[in-house]
DNA sequence: TCTGGGGTCCTAGGACCC
DNA sequence: TCTGGGGTCCTAGGACCC
């Protein structure tokens, strides 16, 4: 049996932490540079208001009903997540964090030995995170993850099951299947969705008694055979553990939208050189190094330009590194192989990949190791910095602004930006 | 004017090897 | 000159996820 603990609109939770009053009232999450909607309670959904919604296109609405506006921050939701995980972690045999505001939680043998019955087991984690964190989520409960994924679906959506859902018998699942929408299946994008109605499957229930030629054939080979298996009961996909309430990544990428387009090799520089300095900071907080980087940049699919609108470019690294000073030097050499003078970059990136654990790179017959202990020493040293005193606070002259700079050229809008209550020490919330 | 920032896995095809 | 059946590794691209 597998749960699936997932948080309720979890960034607008977050911020109702520290912000009680709007507990009731309409609230939504801006996105990076206050570009689009990415997090709604359930009175601004009631509203009309969609996912990925451009802001400029919904602000009338907004202001109409007086919708709470907060810009992303970060900093508060990744520690709220690893408060929830940590729980989690205390009071389930093994857990997966699968994303910033979900877990899955293997329960296998936990009945009747350890607690008396699932139903029970998860309302009671329930209350738990809710009172140790403040944050409200919904569980589901079935023999595979992509039964546990429907089942807390329809947890969150028929509030007469007081947020838990137990996929327990055979009669329970097909009632399930029937009840979602075949786009609403985990695994079921846009092109797959189209595909399916276009030939009559239109619920879950239908999906799960397709062939598994058909699965195979038309959602993406091996995939698709497994989600049908899956539906049905069988379990396929197993559960990944995460070590101390942390996803490992295989890749690492650091990227934005510029806050306005730039034209100038100097800026897109500073942008890529604090790009590739973060992800380095992450590769090690990590444990990891890399061996491929690439550089992409960007143009608006917006405006008149046509295709491509990205191109990207792939560095192989003679020897695996988590070192800022390098990859930062790589990363500038790949933008240089990269720019196009005359255009208007809208964004850029830096993707580390091709990870394996620091210090075991292997090293050929005659190359010495490039990174010498002094330089691990500085890094560690400027990760406890930065750690102890913000993000930030050390860095490489690369990234630092120009003289007579204000804010870097490459930042974008950030108006309704909350502080970091529970990372910063300035930003404590004071109770008095 | 203003449209996010991360990730995963799989497949197909080509280069190259024995 | 032409012929075979494996393998592996890499890359690009496409689908999906939150």
């Amino acid at each position: 049996m597998y749960a699936l603990v997932d948080a309720n609109n979890f960034y607008v939770s977050c911020e109702r932490v520290f912000q009680p009053r709007l507990d009731g009232r309409p609230v939504v999450v801006l996105s990076n540079n206050d570009g689009c909607l990415i997090s709604r309670s359930a009175e601004a959904k009631a509203l009309g208001l969609r996912m990925g919604d451009p802001y400029f296109q919904v602000k009338p609405l907004l202001e109409q009903h007086h919708v709470t506006v907060f810009s992303s921050n970060y900093a508060l939701y990744g520690d709220m997540s690893r408060r929830v995980m940590w729980y989690l972690g205390q009071v389930a045999p093994a857990v997966e964090v699968y994303s910033i505001d979900e877990a899955f939680l293997d329960l296998h043998g936990l009945v009747p030995f350890v607690v008396e019955s699932l139903d029970a087991y998860a309302r009671t984690v329930r209350a738990n995170v809710l009172a140790r964190t403040g944050i409200p989520t919904c569980v589901g409960i079935a023999p595979t993850k992509t039964l546990a994924k429907l089942a807390n679906r329809l947890a969150k959506k028929l509030p007469a099951l007081g947020g838990v859902l137990h996929l327990d018998s055979e009669d329970r699942r097909r009632w399930a299947l029937e009840q979602v929408a075949v786009q609403d299946v985990w695994g079921i994008g846009r092109q797959y969705a189209t595909k399916l109605h276009a030939a009559g499957i239109t619920t879950a229930a239908a999906l799960a008694g397709c062939t598994e030629a058909y699965a195979r054939r038309h959602l993406g080979g091996v995939v698709g055979a497994r989600l049908v298996r899956e539906l049905r009961g069988y379990p396929c996909l197993g559960l990944a553990p995460s070590e101390d309430g942390t996803l490992a990544r295989r890749s690492l990428c650091c990227s934005r939208t510029f806050g306005r387009p730039l034209s100038a090799f100097p800026d897109v520089t500073g942008a890529v050189s604090a790009f590739a300095s973060r992800a380095a900071e992450k590769l090690r907080r990590q444990g990891d190094a890399a061996h491929l980087l690439t550089v992409f940049l960007g143009k608006s699919r917006y405006g008149p330009e046509p295709p491509p609108y990205s191109c990207s470019t792939t560095l192989t690294l003679p020897v695996a590194t988590s070192d800022t000073v390098a990859l930062v030097r790589y990363a500038r050499a790949a933008l240089k192989k990269l720019w196009q003078a005359g255009h208007r970059y809208t964004n850029a990136g830096v993707v580390l990949d091709g990870l394996e654990p620091a210090g075991q790179a292997q090293l050929g017959l005659f190359e010495v190791a490039p990174v010498s202990e002094k330089r691990a020493r500085l890094m560690a040293e400027l990760d406890a910095l930065n750690r102890r005193f913000g993000k930030g606070t050390v860095r490489l002259a690369a990234t630092a602004l120009a003289p007579g700079q204000v804010v870097s050229p490459w930042e974008g809008q950030a108006q309704w930006r909350t502080p970091q209550y529970t990372t910063r020490l300035e930003d404590l919330l004071l109770v008095g």
